[in-house]
DNA sequence: ACTCAGTATGACAGCGATGTCATAACGACG
DNA sequence: CGTCGTTATGACATCGCTGTCATACTGAGT
């Protein structure tokens, strides 16, 4: 599945479809459209001359030629095999389709080339709007879009070095709120188990919980594993964490993906005494298990970042705007 | 958020661009176009001039001019709220993005209207093919989209009264996996939570559970319950289910929906004698939770999906093609 | 001083549709 | 029979941009 050239079929024009026809181009353009004032008979062979062509509209022509505009935003995110993103996607889809606008995704993988290689494409395409999951540590390019006019928000990740919209959660709040609940349930030997080092939202909630246990006196950093973003890794850190002569009596998971690692390692050695377990995001399933975690709203965030994009595409001077959703803490068992 | 029209915030041309730089029309477009041949100095005025205007390149004139065509493909399914739906879209744009083809994703939320003013809309817009995940029982209205040229391709559910691509799972097969699989545990008491009772996915794993059933002369029509799309009915069935006089030993939920709202309401009440679990589609948690389920590739069915509508764009009189992918029994606990 | 290659710019046509306006054909009406 | 409103059709300009080609300027090489 190398880049193949993409191979463009042979297209027919309107102007042939009306010769077929034997019609005017204007009047096939009225056929065609569903336009009044064209007769049965006429409609009839024109529409027959648009089926045998393959005719299909160019919409570039017509929408130039109307004056409408095709608006559409980009939907930069890292896997939406991932709830967390097809949440989001699902969400600024939902706040941005009533107002006939067109959404277009794209996953980046998390790698950063590949998601500027995105925005790129999507900002010389037709994007009006990017809204997007950054993977990047550095922001600035951005600008070149945004002085193109494109709206453009970041997503759960704040920019860097960037003037932009953004929304994010209140993540150090959400780390603190972690750790204080393990510290209220008596915990001591607290383990996490952490996204990518660089990802600001991480950052922030391992510094939310620092702040917590360090004031608490508590010893912690012997039992933090950095970048576990997917499941797979994040499994083996805990299996190494539970080996430990001392083992931690209670785990943070970082992000959803490395919560899904640490659930399936516990189930797979059900029997042993198994650490107590709080997470970051809420997928559906933790609510199942009964797992508690640290969340904020999803799909607020969504609807924020679709709301922000909007509001600066019809208004380019507006100030910035930052808009932070809390977490909570959701207990359970 | 009803369907307020589009305000169209006023945009400058890049004639006026190029009269503000006191430059070519020309010269304008190769400043902003990054074309090679345009003074470091000349060029700074005209993004300096962009910029002061808010100017934004008119993408449909830009397309029309240079020949090029925006290739894209819409994708239209539930809800990608739901992981089954998300996979398959990521499955999607996985497939389609190496050949610069964008997707653009939209959510019909089960809504037969919605998901025809969708399809609409993006055959309208700019969409060579369409791959849509039906919510229809008869799609003759596509033949409409087929005729304007528009490659039209079925994932999950087959096209009724029409001819068309498709990629289904052998749910037929499904279901007798599931019943014999139930049937040699030793189950007589076996329920199903169905889905929509119109859904030919559902069907065909209904029959092949009949098959099975009725074979071994198990009694169990009294059992199903069916038109539980989301997990709160699921959820609500279950619990009627488990209060009978007589409760199943076993229950088949239909759909991922189904699986978490009854998962949920046997963690509600464990300690109680909980029954057997089956499951269809295999959502993450389900591995976790060790539940049983029979389930097909759904990244694979993305795919197919996928490469069925290139070879249809590339080639619109090849014969109708109709993927079936294999389901599988998944034994788990 | 005279080419020549490379750089910088602009004039102009044309992409494929739709909007506007003009015109033709057709009863209906007084 | 002339007038008028309605329906059906076409000619032509136009949308905003980019491709092509022509032109002008620059400095290096001879």
């Amino acid at each position: 599945m190398a880049a193949t050239p993409q191979e463009i079929p042979a297209r027919s024009t309107l102007a042939q479809v009306a010769e077929r026809a034997g019609v005017s181009l204007k009047t096939a353009s009225r056929a065609l459209g569903g336009e009044a004032y064209v007769s049965e008979e006429t409609r009839g062979r024109v529409l027959a001359a648009a089926a045998d062509l393959g005719y299909q509209r160019n919409s570039a022509a017509s929408l130039l030629a109307s004056g409408r505009l095709a608006v559409s935003i980009g939907l930069i995110t890292g896997d939406f095999a991932n709830p967390f993103y097809s949440t989001l996607a699902a969400a600024v889809e939902d706040e941005v389709r009533p107002r006939t606008i067109h959404l277009s995704v794209a996953n980046s993988r998390e790698s950063a080339e590949q998601e500027w290689l995105l925005a790129q494409d999507l900002a010389d395409r037709q994007a009006q709007a990017l809204i997007v999951v950054s993977a990047l540590q550095d922001h600035a390019a951005y600008s070149r879009l945004q002085s193109r006019g494109i709206a453009v928000v970041f997503a759960d990740r704040t920019a860097m070095n960037l003037d932009a919209d953004s929304v994010v959660f209140d993540n150090r709040e959400g780390g603190r709120l972690a750790a204080q609940h393990l510290l209220d349930a008596g915990h001591s030997r607290i383990a996490l188990i952490g996204d990518y080092e660089w990802l600001p939202t991480y950052r922030e909630r391992k510094a939310g919980m620092a702040e917590v246990l360090d004031a608490a006196g508590v010893q912690w950093r012997d039992l933090i594993r950095n970048d576990a973003h997917g499941a797979l890794e994040a499994r083996q850190f805990v299996r190494e964490l539970l080996e430990l002569e001392d083992p931690p009596t209670a785990v943070v998971a970082g992000n959803n993906r490395s919560l899904l690692g640490l659930t399936q390692e516990l189930a797979a050695r059900k029997g042993h005494a198994a650490p107590a377990v709080i997470g970051f995001d809420d997928p559906e399933w933790a609510q199942v298990l009964g797992i508690t975690v640290v969340a904020g709203d999803v799909a607020e965030m969504g609807r924020a970042a679709a709301r922000l994009a909007l509001l600066r595409m019809s208004e380019r001077s507006r100030p910035i705007e930052n808009v932070v959703i809390p977490m909570r803490l959701i207990r359970r068992d």
